[in-house]
RNA sequence: GGGCACGUAGAUCAGCGGAAGAUCGCUGCUUUCGCAAAGCAGAGGCCGGGGGUUCAAAUCCCCCCGUGUCCA
């Protein structure tokens, strides 16, 4: 990165000057006398027990004078994010703020919901969970407070200059830092194809903050301009809360009272281990991460296992809930979302603590199963048997030889050998599959005003063609809704042609047409929706928001919609959930959205002001994922459900005619899908299923009101003639054996040994029967042949140990070109039928004598 | 989303190419005033589903389904 880039006025008028890191070898930029940038490792922490700011902050405060500020200075103050990305499918969780406005915004396709903004957003991030309580600094869950603008060439906000005069105003000013204490370093920024240059402000040690500056994007070797340049910063709420205290660890200055109650029952570490997790988990379970065995679940269920196992170091610890509501109440101060829910959040908690409880138990059976298998081999459990118990089993090593009767030592890198199994898996991550974008759509076509959003009832309509290439069609103006929010999209005629696709691109509605385009760009055009088809779709769509509801409702708040899709012949949502619904629960549900549907309320679609309706609804809006923008479209079903969503909806629910539940499943540990169908489609299913049932009834001949019975009674039947069969055969061959044994011509006794040798009518299993028959009693020997699709079978069973089987076989096989083998009680081969197999019988016995008779 | 482990009698599991087993539970008998217990006898299995390999598959291979777990 260019040197110039961080030549700023604002540096070179302000007594800074540039020097280099011989440390790190970094340029930064200061007015105080350093030699080397202030933060560690170059620079040691010099602010413990001398705490760097003007005065001592908490957390809250430090927040608050952030965000005030800010506020001062021309910025909105924006609310938070929810941890848990919903609205992007490259990441879990919400690392740092900007990733808020990743990537509609920064990529300028939606406007942002205020410019500037200043925000201070709780971020996760996991990959130091081994640090957290071991380096006095790292937290699971922390807030980033920053400013954000986001420069379009036509509307400039602010960029470097104003954004370090900004940054340096509120460190030395209000936070009372001394100026010549503070170094800028150079860094430059790359992530997600952009990047620009960076500057990471250090104090005592303690790097606080990152101002960067988004203004290239990367295309192969070159950097070419970005048309929207944004400033993204980030300052560290704990860090600067830590700075103007000076405690020992930063876990004392930002958790306060709750730190110190633990402190009394665990040591440090243990104790910053407990009350880290506990805050990210507050946030996690609020925004409704249900811990599950994937994907960001699994990250919830991680916290609380680490949790409870820090809790076993000690005797008679508290309860995780207690530890985890304490907290809450604590954090819910500044997040009141965060207080509310307490019983839901304790619910979803309390049945994660069972099912580990549960895992646990069965593991310990399986490692004391698996050792004596390995003592019964000659040997004992090895690392080898750790690491697979780890990865299947979820059983840390150390729990494991706690288990094993001959404990073995654990390997210094046992972590480092479970990475490299799972080495191997990490193949490159399967292409997501994007839309093809289509041909480009020239700048100068005016966007399409979409009128479906304010207007769903209006199927027949007249606009212009602004843009025609290939099979697409861009209007002035359609009431055609495209693809987008698990709705798909409607069909129809334009001019008279079909129109068989629409989809959204940038601030176009494209339609897709059956064949080319015959249209010119001004021509008057008429469209025409299909109407049976739009009206179910937009059942499925209120059903849904009336199921999501209705599922917060009875299953509790952790519930948020997970995925949904709403198609012409059923629709699905899926629920986050912890386990699978019970019948109870989905009767319930069902009958509260048919409830709402005959109450008949009214379904308001609007814009609003994104703050505004945020502060109304909380962030449960976005159950579909968060939706930048300034303006929100809000669809609300009166007194029930308020969701953030561009679909097109009934205006009042009883429009929505009937919901009927198909089914539920639980796709994945942690969520739940429910199959479900409304208005006309509703009364197709159950006149299906009626007419299903009614079938089913006649052909078992019972009434419909018996058809449960009938099918028992069907089922015995089915039973009793298997077992009369079974029993039957059984019995046949009995017979046979019997009959066998009274026939002198194929009985032969010799040393003591009987042997009875036949040829019949048999398949093998028939046979081998037979022979069990046979050699009910000791010192038998069956030599039994038939002839079974063509081939020859010999089988040979034997009560006589002096006779084996196998080798009685092994001899008389080459008779017969047989191909087979056994062990010494049965032994069956198959080879050429006719003259070969009476030949293989013939050796058989004569073989089965020459051994009874021989030696005992 | 990927890796790994697991699905066998009502329950918990063994068996891991050659005739489906153990323990508990269940039924009956013996013993007891009765219970518990013990002994004897017995019932109970599409070895998760579907393909394939093999003379032969619960067992090996592939694909599904389900459960658990580790990792992104």
């Amino acid at each position: 990165m260019d040197e110039a880039e961080y030549a700023l006025d604002f540096f070179r008028n302000g007594g800074f000057s540039r020097r280099t890191c011989p440390a790190c070898g970094h340029a930064f930029w200061t007015t105080g006398s350093h030699e080397r940038c202030q933060e560690a490792p170059c620079t040691p922490y010099g602010f413990l027990g001398h705490p760097a700011t003007s005065r001592p902050y908490r957390p809250a405060e430090m927040r608050e004078a952030f965000l005030a500020f800010f506020e001062a200075r021309g910025h909105t103050r924006i609310r938070r994010y929810p941890v848990v990305a919903r609205w992007r499918n490259d990441v879990f969780f919400t690392q740092a703020s900007i990733y808020d406005f990743q990537p509609w915004v920064t990529e300028g396709i939606l406007p942002p919901p205020a410019n500037p903004l200043t925000i201070s957003q709780p971020c996760l991030r996991f990959l130091d969970l081994d640090e957290v309580g071991r380096s006095g600094r790292h937290f699971t869950e922390f807030e980033m407070m920053a400013h954000h603008a986001f420069n379009r060439p036509d509307h400039p906000v602010y960029f470097k200059e104003r954004c370090v005069e900004l940054a340096h105003e509120f460190l030395t000013g209000t936070l009372g830092l001394a100026a010549p204490g503070l170094t800028y370093k150079e860094e430059e920024w790359e992530g997600g194809g952009n990047l620009g240059p960076s500057l990471s402000v250090g104090v005592a040690g303690l790097e606080v903050a990152t101002l960067v500056f988004m203004e290239y994007l990367r295309d192969g070797e070159r950097l070419r301009p970005m048309p929207l340049t944004v400033v993204d910063t980030g300052y560290g709420l704990e860090r600067l809360t830590w700075l103007s205290q000076g405690t020992h660890t930063a876990y004392e200055a930002v958790f306060g009272a709750p730190y110190e109650e633990l402190r009394r029952t665990f040591p440090p570490r243990e104790a910053s281990i407990l009350i880290d997790h506990a805050r990210a988990l507050n946030f996690l379970l609020v925004d409704g991460v249900v811990p599950s065995n994937s994907k960001e679940g699994y990250f919830s269920r991680l916290l609380i296992r680490r949790a409870l196992r820090t809790l076993s170091t000690v005797p008679d610890a508290p309860e995780l809930g207690a530890i985890l509501d304490r907290v809450g109440r604590e954090v819910a101060r500044d997040f009141p979302e965060v207080g509310e829910h307490r019983d839901d959040l304790r619910a979803v908690l309390d049945a994660e603590i069972e099912r580990y409880r549960e895992t646990i138990v069965r593991s310990r059976e399986q490692i004391r199963r698996a050792e004596a298998r390995r003592t019964a081999e000659g040997g004992r459990p090895g690392v080898e048997d750790l690491v697979t118990w780890y990865d299947s089993l979820g059983v840390t090593p150390e729990v494991a030889v706690a288990e094993l009767a001959a404990p073995i030592p654990i390997p210094e890198d046992f972590y480092a050998q479970v990475a490299r199994r799972h080495e191997a898996e990490a193949g490159a991550p399967e292409a997501k599959e994007t839309a093809a974008p289509g041909p480009e759509i020239p700048a100068s076509v005016p966007p399409t005003e979409v009128r479906y959003y304010l207007d769903p009832y209006t199927l027949d309509f007249e606009a212009h063609v602004v843009h025609s290439t290939g099979n697409e069609v861009v209007l002035d103006r359609t009431y055609f809704y495209p693809t987008g929010g698990g709705q798909i999209t409607d069909t129809g005629e334009i001019g008279g042609t079909r129109v068989v696709d629409v989809v959204r691109r940038g601030p176009w509605v494209v339609h897709a047409l059956e064949g080319p385009s015959p249209f010119r760009v001004a021509e008057r055009v008429r469209g025409r929706i299909d109407a049976g088809r739009r009206t179910q779709l937009m059942q499925h769509h209120t059903a849904t928001h009336l199921l999501n509801g209705a599922l917060r409702s009875v299953l509790g708040p952790h519930v948020w919609q997970a995925g949904a899709h709403k198609a012409v012949d059923a629709a699905r949502i899926d629920i986050t959930h912890f386990r699978a619904l019970r019948p109870e629960e989905v009767r319930r549900v069902e009958r509260l959205v048919n409830r709402l549907v005959r109450e008949d309320r009214p379904v308001k679609s609007y814009f609003e002001k994104r703050n505004e309706a945020e502060r109304r609804f909380g962030f449960t809006l976005y159950q579909g994922g968060a939706v930048p923008g300034k303006e929100l479209r809000i669809v609300e079903i009166e007194g029930f459900d308020v969701e953030a969503c561009g679909g097109t909806h009934c205006t009042h629910t009883s429009e929505v005619g009937l919901v009927t539940i198909l089914g539920t499943e639980r796709i994945q540990d942690g969520v739940v899908r429910l199959t479900y169908a409304a208005g006309e489609r509703a009364l197709d299913v159950l006149e299906e299923r009626a007419h299903l049932l009614e079938a089913a009834a006649r052909s078992l001949a019972v009434p419909p009101g018996q058809l449960l019975e009938g099918i028992d009674r069907l089922k015995a039947e089915v039973e009793g003639a298997r077992q009369r069969e079974r029993a039957g055969e059984k019995r046949g061959s009995a017979d046979r054996a019997g009959s066998l044994l009274a026939d002198p011509s194929s009985v032969t006794d010799a040393g003591g040994v009987r042997i009875v040798h036949a040829r019949l009518d048999a398949d093998r299993a028939g046979l081998m029967e037979l022979s069990r028959q046979l050699t009910r009693e000791p010192g038998r020997v069956a030599l039994l042949a038939a002839e079974s699709e063509g081939r020859g079978l010999l089988f040979v069973g034997s009560s006589a140990p002096r006779v084996p089987a196998d080798g009685v076989l092994a001899v008389a096989r080459e008779a017969f070109r047989g191909r087979g083998g056994g062990n010494p009680s049965a032994a069956t081969a198959v080879g050429e039928p006719g003259e070969p197999l009476a030949r293989a019988l013939a050796d058989a016995r004569a073989e089965a004598l020459r051994r009874a008779a021989g030696p005992a």
